[in-house]
RNA sequence: GGCCCGUUCGUCUAGGGGUUAGGACACGUCCCUUUCACGGAUGAAACACGGGUUCGAUUCCCGUACGGGCUACCA
């Protein structure tokens, strides 16, 4: 019988969580969906030296931000498999007891070395050509460990409380195979593989003895991660393996990374020209924050939406989706092999997207706090309403709202030169004053009876130029339909506005 | 350096032994529009290279090049 579909997102606490994280979480997430499973946010924070406060609640806050909720985890309501922070795990001594097992059936050992002499071990290495060195079934020889120590020794050390780690016993020279649900069969020879810390001085797991203990515990069905994690994949095997637990445990699949847009590696935090976080992240040891997809404007459903499709697609032409139309397609085989690199400019066309989709007045709710912030506080719903209609079709980000409509609240102070100088004069300047007597006549003020006024006006005195017009009202060459704008600004603005124009121009 | 993974337009990608190699972003042109934008149409633009296998390879295999990842008592 398949295995429920159980899968972890596991990142570990150690600073915000960027982009790559997010698809690694995503991925997980519509993967459950897909397949009616369940989705496990586990902290990983094994590594006490690179605990970041508030890292973990970024994380939380990020995954509720992009909408992608696991429905057991660290900040989301326990469930049959608590704690889910492996330093709270630990407190068990289940990763212990899996190390025992281990040294107990001569799969892994005790290793007295301290970092010093692993130095000289390197160097020592180095010295003598050797381009990988590592702790191996060779070197492992020179140092001071259980396989080279008597047993007495080794009981001896263990008595008197000297500091060990425990490592696993790789073979020297044997085939490991896997088959990678995006990847296929990697075969790696046992030799790349190093006699891997499985419990470390201060008696915490390493992530590698941690991950495999907690996903056979957590009954993790598949465990779908990174790619920077494939060359580790053999040694996980290996555990898998000697634990004799290589039949149950979690299918794997290495997800491409996402890399830079302008070339080369993978995203980074620091010299990219967008964001790489989806939230805001201040980091403690950092002096300036870093700024987050959603202050940056970004609707989640547009930031989730790319990165969904970077690496996966349906096969279809589609491009906008949402989570839930995702999670009922979403299958791991289509998943790319090939790193993608991030392209910000389709990021924002995909905002734009989306933006549409929002009414008015949801737009309008988005946009008033820039009005108040700009001293307009007083403008009524429908204003805003009316003023966020005319805008959106052009812009890709609220926040641009201001910039592509502000004319329509503010008097214009300088008219567009190059429109001018083109198309202005004193005979032109007459007609529009004409014009203008006709627009005051105007029972009615809306952009219908404007249009009909302007085109009885065209027949009747020639032709009049509506880029001008547009100047004339709002200083600015572009912009939305000139007869809305003049609607929303008004009668009595208007020609107010014609007035001045007249008098500077 | 070693090991592992990868390589279709600039970018994200579809496809897959015989196709005019399809779509999207960005870009150009045109249409719509007395403004502006949306929209529509259209154009330029790709199978990294070399060997095989085959009647035929972009597709399968092997090399090469290039790119990426890993190479800690970090995850």
């Amino acid at each position: 019988m398949e295995k429920r579909v159980r899968v972890r997102f596991a990142p570990s606490p150690t600073g915000g969580l960027h982009m790559g994280g997010v698809r690694t979480a995503l991925f997980n997430y519509l993967f459950a969906k897909r397949h009616g499973g369940d989705f496990i946010l586990r902290i990983e924070d094994t590594d006490q030296t690179r605990f970041v406060e508030g890292a973990e609640q970024y994380i939380i806050d990020a995954l509720k931000w992009c909408g992608i909720s696991p429905n057991e985890g660290v900040g989301f309501g326990d469930g049959p498999h608590k704690p889910y922070r492996q330093s709270e795990r630990k407190a068990s001594g289940i990763y212990k007891k899996y190390a025992d097992k281990l040294i107990a059936s001569g799969h892994a050992y005790y290793a007295f070395d301290t970092s010093e002499e692993l130095d000289e071990m390197r160097k020592r290495l180095e010295a003598a050509k050797v381009v990988a060195p590592q702790y191996n079934a060779i070197t492992r020889q020179n140092m001071r460990n259980s396989i080279t120590l008597s047993a007495e020794e080794v009981q001896k050390l263990l008595a008197e409380g000297k500091p060990y780690v425990v490592r696993l016993n790789v073979p020297r020279n044997e085939e490991i195979r896997f088959n990678d649900i995006i990847r296929g069969w990697v075969v790696v020879n046992s030799a790349q593989v190093d006699d891997k810390v499985l419990l470390k001085s201060d008696g915490m797991p390493t992530y590698h003895l941690a991950h495999i203990v907690d996903d056979i515990e957590m009954q993790i069905s598949h465990a779908v991660r990174g790619e920077e994690w494939l060359p580790s994949a053999p040694g996980h095997i290996l555990i898998y393996r000697y634990l004799g637990l290589e039949n149950d445990m979690p299918k794997l699949a290495h997800l491409p990374l996402i890399l830079n847009p302008d070339g080369n590696g993978k995203i980074s935090k620091r010299e990219s020209r967008f964001p790489v976080f989806p939230l805001s992240w201040k980091d403690p040891r950092e002096a300036t924050p870093f700024i987050g997809y959603k202050e940056s404007g970004y609707f989640p459903e547009a930031f989730v939406n790319v990165l969904a499709l970077l690496g996966w697609n349906p096969g279809t032409n589609e491009e906008i989706f949402s989570l839930e139309e995702i999670a009922k397609v979403f299958d791991l085989e289509r998943v790319h092999k090939s790193g993608a690199k991030f392209d910000p400019e389709k990021a924002k066309w995909f905002n734009q997207q989306y933006l549409r989709k929002h009414s008015d007045k949801e737009l309008a709710a988005l946009f008033k706090p820039t009005l108040i912030e700009k001293g307009y506080g007083n403008l009524s719903e429908q204003f805003i309403e009316d003023y966020c209609r005319l805008v959106k079709e052009k812009a890709q980000f609220v926040h641009e709202f201001w910039q592509y409509g502000s004319f329509i609240l503010e008097e214009p102070t300088s008219y567009d030169e190059k429109v001018m100088a083109k198309k202005w004069n004193a005979d032109v300047k007459a007609l529009f004053v004409k014009l203008v007597d006709k627009f005051t006549a105007l029972q009615k003020w809306d952009a219908h009876e404007l249009h009909e006024c302007f085109a009885a006006a065209t027949t009747e005195l020639g032709k009049l130029d509506m880029q001008v017009m547009r100047v004339l009202v709002t200083g600015v060459a572009g912009g939305p339909q000139l007869f809305d704008v003049m609607a929303l600004i008004g009668k009595e603005k208007t020609l107010e506005r014609f007035k001045t124009a007249f008098s500077k121009n």
